[in-house]
RNA sequence: UGGGCCGUCGACUAAUGGUAGGUCAAGUGCCUUUGGAGCACUUUGUCUAGGUUCGAAUCCUAGCGGCCCAGCCA
């Protein structure tokens, strides 16, 4: 494989992927390659704790970490972190494994687990026992957390911290053989309880936890700690390039200790910034918390930011990978606005989704000089993006679906859509004119009577009449029953992590963030459409097959709506009630209307 | 208040002492059998104050602001 992209110098990109731009890291690995410093190698790692499902939040690491490798002819391995028995299990490394093949990446035969290393980790323990370097110490937790210091004032020595060398082994020994219980007892790198920086004051490298392991059951006993085991996991793998998130800035001296002392093979920690993304959690604990407490239905439930939860709701890999690679990286943090993960997905989906048409909220439409038992198949094209996507039969029939919104008894300024006396066109149909409405006790219309003109069949009318709007239609005798699942914003703040004082994070949860529409109307070409099929329902938005979707009833996810330009003039209406988009009729007469 | 890191359009990110550019968002127009998509155009930015320099977003100093650290979590 060739190291250098050919695109690279030779100005726009055309190879179909979106160029990104630089960052201090690809730099770095540039300048490495340049001075020989892991003789041309570029191996990372994408290392995940089997603790929870993974989010958009390792889906920038992933695809940093597999990016680069790629990038520089290199590789990635795929390591679990799986270093504290109490939290982790099978059933999460199943699930990463699976997410980060959706994502469309590749550890070949590189699987590695930490827990692999555990014999090594622990010579490597006896060794730094041996050199002076760590001790055990009796202190209880609080103990050492009292020990400790503060930020601003340095810490105490403990008292055992000056133990014989032959004391420390024995006593580690016995760790090691169980005869101690949960807490009684640590293994502590010697370092400095007095330095500024607090994961110096010699770190715990060892605790003892009698709790089984996924993967080694109760073979141990004793689990090291994620600084003594991280580094040691990057220099065994030979990683060149260990790239984490930032909160490990001040870790990075105490990843140097290690294996400095230890002498052995040294990768370079780097680290950038995590993501954060407006009105959006990305953290495995709250995350946790939302499954647990069922605010939402599961980890993959589409209005979760999990890997699981997105794949659901309909976004593609290709929309994710761009969206990290738009994002770029950098130290600084900041927080990337809900609406550019969005455009990534429709741009996607814009190129590949067939479209189709549904009516969420149907409205019954009379054609009636349209003849009573008549049905013909009209032609309409699959994706106007993609011609060789084809076209599809849709029938047409006397007594069809519109949209509620697509209609107004008393049409507000700039509203093109169906109203009395107006002319619209039924998409790949007819022109068609309303003529009278039909209304309930309550004064709603439930009913619209339209006439057609036969002579616009397709579409379009010989005369060159225009009109102003074109809406979408269902046959109400060929319709399938659908359900339909509408997704908002999960949270309802642009950072659901700032609560007020004694609120939990909960507080912020919207409470209409999913709403089922259970009485939509498909054309009939989706009978039997597979499950995670992408669908772009015209006028509306991208929506996907649901797993919950059965041989009699089909189930669609909204992944994202269309942009809607008519939303936007409302609210722009709304906000500014001088000059307001009400009605065309005096305010008086309007106040008198039957609705709202 | 100790230590570490970071401050560039509304958001994200480039410019590596030499033209402040791109994407998203917003807006305008064109086009349109999706009020979609597309196309064209437009608006807004170097945290502040000093200094070094022919020249500073970039280097130095001092402020100001933000994030992280006192788990036997990772």
């Amino acid at each position: 494989m060739s190291t250098v992209d050919p695109n690279e110098e030779k100005g726009p990109d055309t190879s179909g992927t979106p160029s990104a731009p630089s960052n201090f890291i690809r730099e770095i690995v540039r300048e490495d390659l340049k001075t020989g410093k892991y003789e041309g190698r570029v191996h990372t790692r994408f290392p995940p704790e089997p603790n929870g499902y993974l989010h958009l939040g390792h889906a920038k690491s992933i695809c940093l970490n597999f990016g680069l490798a790629k990038e520089f002819g290199g590789k990635t391995n795929l390591r679990f972190d799986d270093t504290n028995p109490s939290k982790e299990e099978t059933e999460y490394v199943e699930s990463i494994k699976d997410n980060v093949r959706w994502l469309g990446f590749d550890w070949e035969d590189r699987i590695f687990y930490a827990s692999d290393y555990f014999g090594q980790l622990y010579e490597w323990a006896l060794q730094l026992i041996k050199a002076g370097k760590a001790y055990v110490d009796d202190l209880t937790a609080h103990e050492i957390r009292h020990y400790r210091g503060t930020l601003t004032e340095p810490g105490k020595e403990s008292p055992y911290r000056n133990r014989p060398v032959d004391e420390n082994l024995e006593l580690f020994e016995r760790m090691r053989k169980g005869e101690f219980a949960d807490g009684s007892r640590v293994l502590r790198a010697k370092i400095d309880m007095a330095s500024p920086n607090l994961n110096m004051r010699d770190p715990v490298m060892y605790r003892i936890v009698h709790a089984e392991h996924h993967r080694t059951g109760n073979k141990w006993c004793i689990y090291p700690m994620y600084d003594f085991a991280h580094g040691q996991s990057d220099s065994i793998e030979r990683i060149t390039h260990s790239v984490c998130t930032l909160e490990f800035e001040d870790h990075r001296p105490l990843y140097n200790w290690f294996v400095e002392q230890l002498g052995i093979y040294h990768p370079q920690q780097i680290e950038f910034d995590r993501l954060n993304l407006t009105y959006t959690l990305l953290s495995k604990r709250k995350l946790l918390t939302l499954v647990e407490e069922r605010h939402v239905r599961g980890w993959d439930d589409p209005r979760m930011p999990t890997i699981a939860g997105i794949r659901r709701r309909g976004y593609t890999p290709e929309a994710v990978r761009n969206f990290c690679s738009a994002i770029g990286l950098s130290k600084t943090n900041g927080t990337i606005e809900l609406g550019m993960l969005e455009h990534f997905v429709r741009e996607d989906l814009n190129k590949r989704a067939p479209r189709v048409m549904a009516v969420l909220r149907p409205l019954k439409v009379v054609i009636d000089n349209y003849p009573e038992g008549q049905s013909e198949m009209m032609d309409a094209v699959n994706n106007p993006e993609d011609a060789s996507a084809g076209t599809r039969k849709v029938p047409f029939s006397r007594v069809l679906y519109i949209e509620q919104d697509d209609f107004r008894e008393d049409p507000p300024k700039q509203y093109y859509r169906l109203s009395p006396g107006r002319e619209v066109r039924l998409r790949y149909a007819y022109f068609v004119t309303c003529t009278n409405v039909v209304k309930n006790d309550r004064g709603e219309v439930i009913e619209v009577h339209c006439t057609y003109d036969p002579a616009s069949r397709g579409g379009n009318s010989p005369d060159g009449r225009k009109v102003k709007s074109t809406i979408h239609w269902v046959s109400a005798a060929h319709a399938l029953d659908t359900e339909v699942r509408l997704y908002e914003n999960l949270f309802t703040t642009e950072d659901p992590n700032k609560t007020e004082d004694g609120q939990e994070f909960t507080a912020h949860l919207n409470p209409h963030s999913l709403e089922v529409v259970s009485k939509a109307k498909l054309e009939p070409s989706l009978q039997g459409a597979p499950i995670e099929a992408r669908y772009q329902f015209e006028r509306l938005g991208y929506f996907c097959v649901d797993r919950d979707s059965t041989a009699e009833k089909l189930v669609f996810n909204r992944t994202v709506a269309l942009k809607d330009t008519w939303t936007k003039i409302e609210k722009k209406a709304e906000a500014k009630p001088g000059k307001t988009i009400t009605s065309e009729k005096k305010p008086s007469e309007f106040s008198k209307a039957p609705r709202s």
